[in-house]
RNA sequence: GGCGGCGUACCCAAGCGGCUAAGGGAGAGGUCUGCAAAACCUCCAUUCGCCGGUUCGAAUCCGGCCGCCGCCUCCA
């Protein structure tokens, strides 16, 4: 398996620390507002990469923090003239209903950083006695100059970075580049108690806390988007292994961002649009098999093209499966098989390209791209009109295979019926299963006298409704009318 | 200004030195069908931003140029 390591800066092989387990950490988000495209990528990617691990017969510890105590969300309490805590519960709740939506699996630990407030003090005592961190008016800072490897996550160096010349001004650090490790609280603001008098921790002591507290001093895979390379990710090498003396992570992966008219969506921008909005016209599969079809260091342009683009191949994916299960019920199981060497070989391999797609730095574009190539395959031996009780088996393993890895992507993981369901709301159709069906015994009936006028009316009514109706040789489908014009 | 990334057909997108440049969407024609729909078949980049170089061989490596974007400040 070959993972691309921010650190390096190149593919490398994956080799977990201890073989056979992969301890991981995740940056969460901070809970003051709801998720939006962005926090979506972030999170479903590193979501499939567990997952991955696991098939991988990995066992997996994960962790994903939340930041429940920032500048950000004491700002919006203020706003609201509510609770610092009843902003972070309320946001964290709506994060678990976006992402629960999408089909992300919960970490294996889910700390929050006020949970941790004295193994920071803890951590941030030691730093001050090893010589890295000084205290100033009640405010503890890290000393970046302390640390010789400073920079070498974002490869660059402390002059570079003074020369950038964007650093803000504070009287009181010895260092343009030194950062908080804790803050000292103004009157009205949440404070917790410290040697250094009442204050709240910086961003960055957060993650190197919990991660160590969960998965040891160096462990396997820090992941999170690009945009947290520096300076969180410096940050949290320089104090994490200032205060241990040892490496701190193997194998840093970031994500690439979503933009919006090549611009990086985000919230200072104000381009961007939350997972709740999106998911109000579009059902939440569409939205991950979106993220999942470019590569994840790879920018994506979101755009509401693109998703109905993503739509239809979600539709195809699910029709072919409809189509394959229809046939099975009608097999002929006594009659002798069709020749069938091909089919065999074809199921077999899809699985080997799957894998061989994730194990390359987890190309998911490339694996559904082979997904997609498969179900034409299927179609194509469908159309054959496959006979036999071997047929009936390799139908089976077909879709069994099919089910399997798609399941590692948390993709396609519903039935044809669950989606077309689903469809029906997210398009604002109007109509119930009851009265399609109802709709479809009609146009039967009409069909049996060979009263093609009638039949062709009740079709065209259902049509402008925005269902489809498809004769089989078996029965009469429906599915909701899909476009991928914008409308 | 410093550092990094990207530029593949009408759109999205894989590709990381060597079979005919994956796959999806759109489009054109055909098969099937009472007619449709779906599915399948055929066509749709002698070419990978441009110009040079290395090599028996490059979209893939090197150099230059053009264009776009990101980080250097909170940010997934």
């Amino acid at each position: 398996m070959r993972v691309f390591n921010t650190l390096s800066g190149k593919k490398e092989d994956f080799h977990p620390l201890e073989p056979g387990g992969v301890r991981m950490y995740v940056c969460g988000v901070t809970v003051y507002d709801y998720c939006h495209v962005g926090h979506a990528r972030s999170t479903v990617v590193f979501d499939v990469i567990s997952r991955y691990l696991k098939y991988r017969g990995y066992n997996v510890v994960m962790v994903r923090n939340f930041t429940d105590i920032d500048d950000k969300i004491i700002k919006r309490a203020k706003e609201e003239g509510v609770s610092w805590e009843e902003i972070a519960r309320r946001y964290t709740e709506e994060y678990y209903r976006d992402m629960d939506a999408l089909g992300v699996s919960r970490a294996d630990y889910e700390p929050r950083a006020t949970e941790h407030i004295n193994e920071m003090i803890e951590m941030i005592e030691g730093l001050i006695k090893k010589g890295y961190a000084y205290v100033v008016d009640g405010n503890v800072y890290f000393e970046v100059n302390k640390f010789k490897d400073y920079g070498k996550l974002s490869k660059r160096s402390k002059e570079e970075m003074l020369a950038g010349a964007r650093v803000e001004v504070d009287e009181r650090k010895k260092n343009p580049l030194d950062f908080a490790l804790w803050k000292a609280s103004k009157e009205g603001e949440p404070a917790w108690p410290s040697p250094w008098g009442p204050g709240r921790p910086g961003w960055h002591i957060e993650c190197s806390v919990m991660s160590m507290k969960h998965l040891g001093e160096t462990f396997d895979i820090h992941g999170g988007g690009a945009d947290l390379i520096f300076p969180h990710h410096e940050n949290e090498i320089a104090q994490s292994e200032a205060y241990t003396g040892k490496p701190f992570v193997r194998y840093w992966i970031h994500n690439g961002f979503i933009t919006v008219s090549k611009e990086k969506m985000s919230k200072s921008l104000g381009n961007f649009f939350t997972i709740r909005e999106v998911l109000k016209q579009f059902d939440p599969e569409v939205l991950r098999a979106f993220l999942l079809s470019t590569h994840y260091r790879s920018p994506v342009e979101f755009s509401y093209e693109h998703l109905l683009e993503t739509e239809a191949s979600v539709d195809r994916f699910y029709t072919t499966v409809m189509r394959t299960e229809q046939y099975l019920e009608h097999i002929k199981e006594d009659q002798p098989d069709t020749e069938d060497k091909q089919m065999e070989e074809t199921i077999e391999r899809l699985r080997e390209r799957f894998e061989e797609a994730m194990d390359d730095d987890f190309n998911t574009a490339l694996a559904l791209g082979h997904i997609y190539e498969f179900l034409r395959e299927l179609n194509r031996f469908l159309d054959r009109r496959p006979q036999g009780k071997k047929t009936v088996a390799l139908l089976k393993r077909a879709l069994e295979v099919l089910k399997d890895v798609t399941s590692v992507l948390n993709l396609f993981q519903r039935t044809p019926y669950q989606w077309q369901v689903s469809l029906l709301e997210k398009k604002g159709i109007g109509l119930t299963v009851e009265e399609i069906e109802e709709k479809i015994r009609q146009r039967q009936e009409a069909r049996k006298r060979r009263d093609w006028g009638l039949a062709d009316s009740i079709r065209d009514e259902l049509q402008r409704k925005g269902i489809i109706l498809e004769d089989t040789r078996f029965r009469t489908l429906w599915r909701v009318k899909l476009s991928t014009e914008a409308r």
